[in-house]
DNA sequence: GATCCAACCAATTTACGATTGGTTGAGAGA
DNA sequence: TCTCTCAACCAATCGTAAATTGGTTGGATC
């Protein structure tokens, strides 16, 4: 089945059909008529017709789909910087994957742009989740920590990506219970793996700062797969 | 009219409807049960119940919506909009920047997942790139191809990610007139970028395509300083 | 005077038939 | 035997109408 071959006995659908298109005032979002109605229209087989589209198609000047329709022009892509719908159409897993490539260039670029005044509230970050006394005020200190490291960056859009990542977090992990009423315990992963990336950041460590948070990262994966109800980092 | 009074005649109200929530088990979504329904389970009028309802949003336990109905938890934020806000507080320089600390990632992740059909669209890009009578055409499939490269990732959160950066791309260079009403020259420095972009993720390698993804950006860098009225990559 | 109740309103979802591009298989025609 | 045609069918989508749901109002009830 070729659809690049105009020298076939298509040629002349082909060419009605440019002419077609040529000659019609096409509406508004430049849908041309169902295929039904446009065969009879030039006098042509629906086959044939659909082999013409086809050939128009490879070209790229127009685009089809079930239900919708024939358009002039390029395919439009389905954007979807919406975070509820892109949060049906995710999951946990594929969000940490996402996580564990963009967070490490973020604190990667923060290593190298971070002021004193950012790096003093890292540390009290990093002070008050040591002493929370629910997990509730640890997370909350922990995400802060976290979108301090993004605020580093001084980078406003790379910040509204960190953004993006955090609500649709809160969006895919929504429903859940902490099966863990008690605080974190002082030995919790976390406190030592955000005190290596606090320190790279500070040392101008852009490699040490980026692997820190991989580090960081996959640890809190392996809790998150361990424990299905805790995704606390 | 005081929603906060728990002391009331709407005491109980308030105090079944918390026995209720603590005891069912919801659905997925969080969603519970319509007014109607609920208050004749908790055996309370509807106008009581509503009271009730008033104060556990009051105190950001659940939220309502018209239509959709009541929800446990926070009311989701709507980061559409941000978009736009983001687009006032950022410049060009800035935003590529973030797209040179994000888009190499994307396309490393891309060189280890992506398939044979994402390697004949990047070729089919490429080809329509190459072909194009007008620089409007040639952005069309630069982007397309540049999507692609993001669609191979077969991460829905980091298409998400690209697609709001992109969105911010057109916010932000929004009412530019290209100075260059011609077509690209067969020589334009994207042709080859993109080649050893796509050989790259070809070849599954994931620090060749990060590296290619960079070098291609910082000469779209130049040429967007060079001439501020083209920001074609 | 407060509360209840029924009806109504507007935003949203759900349901369903019609439409549309895509596919299949039998039959005609060479 | 091969190709084309035609009709039917399939699944995705659209359009519309009905049902659902939170919010509001005004009279009835205690």
């Amino acid at each position: 089945m070729l659809v690049f071959d105009e020298a076939g006995s298509n040629r002349t659908a082909v060419t009605q059909l440019r002419a077609y298109l040529a000659q019609t005032r096409l509406p508004e979002d430049g849908r041309l008529p169902p295929e039904r109605d446009l065969s009879a229209a030039l006098g042509v087989t629906r086959t044939e017709l659909r082999k013409a589209l086809g050939t128009l198609e490879a070209e790229g000047q127009i685009w089809r789909h079930v239900g919708k329709g024939t358009f002039m022009g390029n395919r439009p892509v389905d954007t979807l910087s919406d975070i509820a719908a892109l949060s049906k159409r995710t999951n946990p897993a594929e969000l940490m994957r996402a996580r564990m490539i963009i967070e490490p260039e973020i604190a990667r670029a923060a290593a190298l742009t971070a002021t004193p005044m950012h790096l003093a509230e890292l540390r009290m970050c990093q002070a008050r989740t040591r002493e929370a006394a629910t997990w509730r005020q640890y997370e909350t200190w922990d995400t802060r920590l976290h979108r301090t490291v993004a605020e580093a960056t001084q980078n406003t859009p790379l910040l509204g990506l960190f953004d993006m990542l955090n609500a649709l977090r809160r969006a895919v992990t929504w429903g859940r219970l902490r099966s863990n009423p008690v605080k974190p315990e002082p030995d919790h992963h976390s406190f030592t793996e955000h005190e290596t990336i606090i320190a790279a950041i500070e040392n101008r460590d852009m490699n040490g700062a980026a692997a820190a948070m991989r580090t960081h990262l996959q640890s809190v994966e392996r809790n998150l797969l361990a424990q299905q109800s805790s995704e606390a980092d």
